[in-house]
DNA sequence: CTGTTAGCGCATTCAT
DNA sequence: ATGAATGCGCTAACAG
């Protein structure tokens, strides 16, 4: 009950170890009868390229990594990832190539350690680096390392020069859409709970919103910074709507601070969306729980790791990659928002 | 700046590859002196063995596999399986073991083909197989392949002869303190929303029940079971609360279930808890969320993922691995229970 | 078209 | 205490 080897198939099918290999890896120089009994024999014997070596000659160790850095309690409930995970697998699902998650806190440099040691070890032939601030230190190690790596975000000036292909989100239209549907419904004091300023795609939504804003000859759109977390969505929410004048419309930066503003709104006696409207931005089944369910902004993160794990595939293939922009996909419309009353 | 090998410091430390094989694995026949020396020049060289090789030689491949079985959406929103993730990973971070994720559809057989191949292609050294139903096809497979496993599960008699480490989660302890709580509260007449019926823990905490029901005088809990999605625990509620006499308090199997439950409650016009209690099982953030929080057993996944972990890693590396049950931890009561009004 | 041979980087046995 | 030689299983250059 032992592995067979591709000399255990040379054997029985009468042939050199290297027909085999050539026969088994689709290459020419075999003639069709020998490649078919030798794929009999493989078949026969239920062989499989053992993983290691074929890693240490071709020097490829058909893995890619992704580094989650956020507490565990905090990722478990944020759909964010595993929609991300399922997408890159998704993906790779067809090739052989496997994904290596590692978990670490919120530390960038712990995070940087590990891209050294996979670089070093060749563990990994590419990573994807996801939650990028703006001047990320990651994104030059994983150069210097010649990691190969792709960015989860817009290239920012900053990084013009660099050979690692980005994946950025397009927020514009989607904002535009989300502002407009709140327009329509007659909401003018839209305020927005967003995610960590330090983030870059926090800062391309925040010019997002000032430029629709303006085209909708709205006031400045007050915003309340966060992290993604229940509490401090919870917290910014309070701030947002104890102002003077508060919105009458809230947009949060994720489903998780969204779904919480549902409840907050009910504690301090609004009415949903009668009195304030809310306004969500992934669309995981999230916005399905709450009574009323969340209007949010689609994004197909699913889709988002499919398209990251093709374009790093291509990557360490070799292949020039261009930067893509994935849409956001439309609003869907729920019961949190709706005309003021 | 390309990668350092071991004959690389060798040449840099005029020693043999071997004696820099030896010295950097810490056994003896090298002297201290030499060891030093070879010790720092790994170290500016920025050496770390070759994964490939190592696996090769070492007939390991130091990576362990997790499957998840699951629809990516529906995954995405069940805080267990990042929870599960993030306490192997946890438990592994000190060692030079990866954890590889595949995600799969609900498809038994479509993991049992991933198992075949990783074990062919000495992929992982070993795998975690959870979601474990009665009659389990997955565990005779990896009996059979040769492949160490952990099954997160309670070792049912059909499997007592299985030499796989069962590391399973003591239900009754929680159960009975549930049931207490609730009894001390007034409450008589439970009803539960349950996992589906092929799951093992489902049968055993279904028996569980049985059990505290008659040690408290209770009437039978009545059940529904679900899949533990959103909708599914929707449906269940909707249909228990429903009945000729419907219950004053309903216990869910997970989190999700028992939040979209909250928000069913109420558009039913029931208030929570006065006129309906709801109790939860795992005890993630989600509880947190809505208002009323959720009163849930907590269990402690990231907990019971790292002794996964541990059991899994003594396995592989030849140990008798006894079963473990994982305790518990108790019910934190927050405000979905209360007095009957 | 087929077979021989030499690595890939490391661990390890055996000789020195 | 140290060095030379071999094997892990596969790929690929090379020769036949």
């Amino acid at each position: 009950m032992k592995r067979p080897t591709i000399s255990d198939i040379a054997e029985h099918a009468g042939v050199s170890k290297s027909a085999v290999s050539f026969a088994l890896n689709n290459r020419p120089g075999v003639s069709d009868r020998t490649r078919a009994r030798i794929f009999a024999y493989a078949d026969a014997l239920g062989w499989y390229p053992n993983s290691a070596a074929r890693s240490l000659s071709a020097a490829r160790a058909d893995l890619v990594g992704l580094v989650l850095a956020r507490k565990p309690s905090v990722m478990a409930v944020e759909p964010f990832f595993m929609e991300l995970v399922s997408g890159i697998e998704g993906q790779l699902g067809a090739s052989e190539v496997g994904l290596v998650l590692k978990v670490v806190g919120e530390d960038l440099q712990r995070e940087i350690e590990i891209y050294r040691r996979w670089a070093a070890q060749r563990r990994v032939d590419g990573v994807f680096i996801a939650d990028v601030r703006t001047d990320d230190p990651r994104i030059a190690e994983c150069e210097r390392l010649g990691l190969p790596a792709v960015v989860l975000s817009r290239r920012v000036a900053a990084e013009a020069q660099r050979r690692l292909p980005f994946l950025s989100v397009d927020v514009r239209t989607g904002v535009f859409a989300l502002v407009d549907h709140l327009v329509t419904l007659g909401h003018r004091h839209i305020a927005r709970v967003s995610g960590p300023a330090a983030m870059v795609h926090t800062g391309d939504r925040d010019r997002a919103f000032v430029a629709a804003a303006r085209r909708y000859g709205l006031p400045e759109i007050a915003r309340v910074r966060s992290d993604y977390t229940g509490e401090q969505g919870e917290r910014a929410t309070r701030a947002l709507l104890g102002a003077e004048r508060p919105p009458t419309a809230l947009v949060f930066d994720n489903d998780l601070m969204a779904v919480r503003a549902i409840v907050v709104a009910r504690q301090l006696g609004l009415r949903v969306p009668d009195e304030l409207s809310i306004i969500s931005w992934e669309d995981s089944l999230l916005c399905e729980l709450p009574q009323p369910a969340v209007t949010s902004l689609h994004l197909d993160v699913v889709g988002l790791g499919a398209t990251a794990a093709d374009m790093l595939a291509r990557h360490i293939n070799g292949d020039e990659v261009a930067d893509h922009a994935f849409p956001t996909a439309g609003l869907v419309v729920r019961g949190s928002t709706g005309p003021l009353l």
